[in-house]
RNA sequence: GCGGGAGUAGCUCAGCUGGUAGAGCGAUAGCCUUCCAAGCUAUAGGUCGCGAGUUCGAACCUCGUCUCCCGCUCCA
């Protein structure tokens, strides 16, 4: 597909998504807020959906996890703990010239390795302790003007034109405490894996749980993004659905392969081809994991990371350990090969984490379908119809009248009535038949249920599929096992 | 952040060298209709992204600003 093709279908399925109730800009009326989106009515069903299959996959399917729901705020030290203070708050500086952007410390790095090279350690070594000082204070002007009087120039432009010295911060601050003056600065979670480790060892033992074990939990995260675009893609308000998983040290590229098969065939069930995944290795580890990769899907824009299988190490509960002073250990009763317990040890982790909006995305992208037809009156017209499978779609059926009178409107009415305490649907008998069928695929609602005058004979309906339209008649007293069969979520789990 | 392009009704767009806003589709209501955006009628919906300036007069010209899209550095 060309380049200009794709973007015009992104363009289609993010308009598509907003004039059909699945995802506004946020804050829209105020000219929106960058990078954060609300969802709609058929956007929060989807969504509702993704995360309660995500749940039951994790928590139901496998009896050794379990599941948790810790908050957003936590003690300052746990991100000092995880390595994000440290990491992810970088001095940026631009390059006016090259419209380059670097980080402020580690052009001061490379130049004292400039100095290393040319043997003079001394001068070097000097540098690197006078960037520390300038950093450890967070004078970023000073930063600047030691760039500039060490005569640092951009690589590509070769000019020393820069601009100021600006402290990028991964995470969002806030305030905790009603009065201003005794206030401290807390961050919003930048992942919500930390909230699982701090408490590892409350549900190891609250919930009787052995190693291997793992913890899973759905929550809301925050993120600066030097580039937020893309759509729901990229978000500072988001989204995650993680499991941290706790192994016996030296087995955990076992499980990290398990869990990678495992949530392979997760997305599959879930109806995308196999063509459209990936898998993708990562080459530059975090500073938490010794392995990780990344399922990716193939975006209208190109292969993109969904979701993240990494193999953690002791890396998080070892700091937590350090700084909290409590102790992280696990006992493990089980035998090692000389018959003795393999006792106290720190556990290893596993992390399965995917973005449930890029989820969302993912199968709003894989749904989007564009048939080209001929219409009512012999014209050329496109179809358009999002195909979800029928346990994810927002409405699961639409109960339709032929016509309002003649009592199909009231016998619609009574399908209806007896339908809603089992599944989400609908009743409409506005308009034509045609256009309430074409409401309905636009949504992507699997089946239409068209109430005419055979129905009041012999008490048959029609059930139009979304993906053929074609129609089958069944019985009124059969609707909610044929439609349950076909909505129900216990196929996804047996094919996992 | 920086460079390039674009903002007119819910959507797609028209609107002449400046003269005070329109179409199609959609939505809603009614009528009519035995099945794929059908037909008829009516209604709602816009300080032309926002703010200044120039002008007798600005959707149109100038400046600023915001948002979105396309390219470059991070991540789920």
């Amino acid at each position: 597909m060309a380049k200009n093709e794709e973007n015009n279908l992104f363009k289609k399925i993010v308009a598509h998504a907003k004039e059909y109730g699945f995802v506004y800009p946020s804050s829209e009326i105020y000219d929106g807020l960058q990078a954060v989106y609300d969802y709609g009515p058929y956007g929060a069903e989807l969504k509702k959906n993704l995360k309660e299959l995500w749940w039951q996959a994790m928590t139901r399917l496998n009896e050794n996890v379990v599941g948790l729901d810790s908050a957003i705020f936590m003690h300052p030290l746990t991100w000092k703990a995880s390595g994000h203070i440290d990491s992810f708050s970088d001095p940026m500086i631009d390059n006016k010239d090259s419209k380059k952007r670097y980080r402020a410390d580690v052009l001061l790095e490379e130049k004292a390795a400039e100095y290393e090279d040319a043997g003079d350690k001394e001068r070097a070594q000097e540098l690197l302790k006078k960037t520390g000082r300038l950093l450890e204070a967070e004078d970023l002007e000073g930063v600047r003007e030691l760039i500039i009087s060490e005569g640092i120039k951009c690589p590509v432009s070769g000019t020393a034109n820069w601009t100021e010295v600006r402290q990028f911060n991964l995470m969002f601050s806030t305030e905790v405490g009603s009065v201003a003056d005794e206030a401290n600065k807390i961050y919003l979670r930048p992942e919500t894996a930390q909230g699982i480790f701090v408490n590892f060892l409350n549900v190891q033992k609250t919930a009787r749980m052995k190693v291997p074990f793992g913890i899973a939990q759905i929550g809301k995260a925050f993120r600066n993004e030097i580039v937020a675009r893309q759509f729901i893609f990229r978000m500072r308000e988001f989204e995650q659905m993680e499991m941290q998983f706790f192994v016996r040290p030296g087995t955990e590229m076992e499980w990290y392969q398990q869990w990678r098969e495992t949530r392979l065939r997760w997305h599959k069930a879930l109806g995308i081809p196999e063509e459209d995944l990936r898998l993708h290795d990562h080459e530059k580890l975090a500073h938490y994991a010794n392995a990780a990769l990344d399922i990716e899907y193939r975006f209208p824009f190109g292969f993109k990371e969904v979701e993240g299988i990494h193999s953690r190490t002791d890396f998080d509960l070892k700091n937590h350990q350090e700084l909290s002073k409590k102790k992280q250990q696990y006992f493990d009763n089980d035998l090692n090969e000389e018959g003795k317990p393999y006792g106290n040890y720190i556990p290893y982790v596993v992390e399965t984490s995917i973005g449930a909006d890029r989820l969302f995305l993912m199968l709003l992208c894989n749904a989007y379908k564009e048939d080209v037809g001929v219409d009512a009156k012999g014209n050329e017209k496109t179809r358009i119809y999002l195909k979800f499978h029928p346990a994810l779609a927002p409405v699961k059926a639409a109960i339709l009248p032929l016509v309002k009178k003649d009592g199909l409107a009231e016998k619609g009415r009574e399908i209806y009535e007896s339908l809603k305490y089992d599944f989400n649907v609908v009743y409409d008998d506005s308009a034509a038949i045609g256009k309430r069928y074409t409401r309905q695929d636009l949504i992507g609602t699997p089946f239409c249920i068209a109430v005419d005058h055979q129905t009041l004979e012999d008490d048959t309906v029609t059930i139009r599929y979304r993906d053929t339209t074609e129609q089958k008649r069944v019985p009124v007293s059969q609707l909610r096992e044929e439609i349950g069969r076909e909505v129900s979520v216990t196929n996804i789990y047996k094919s996992l």
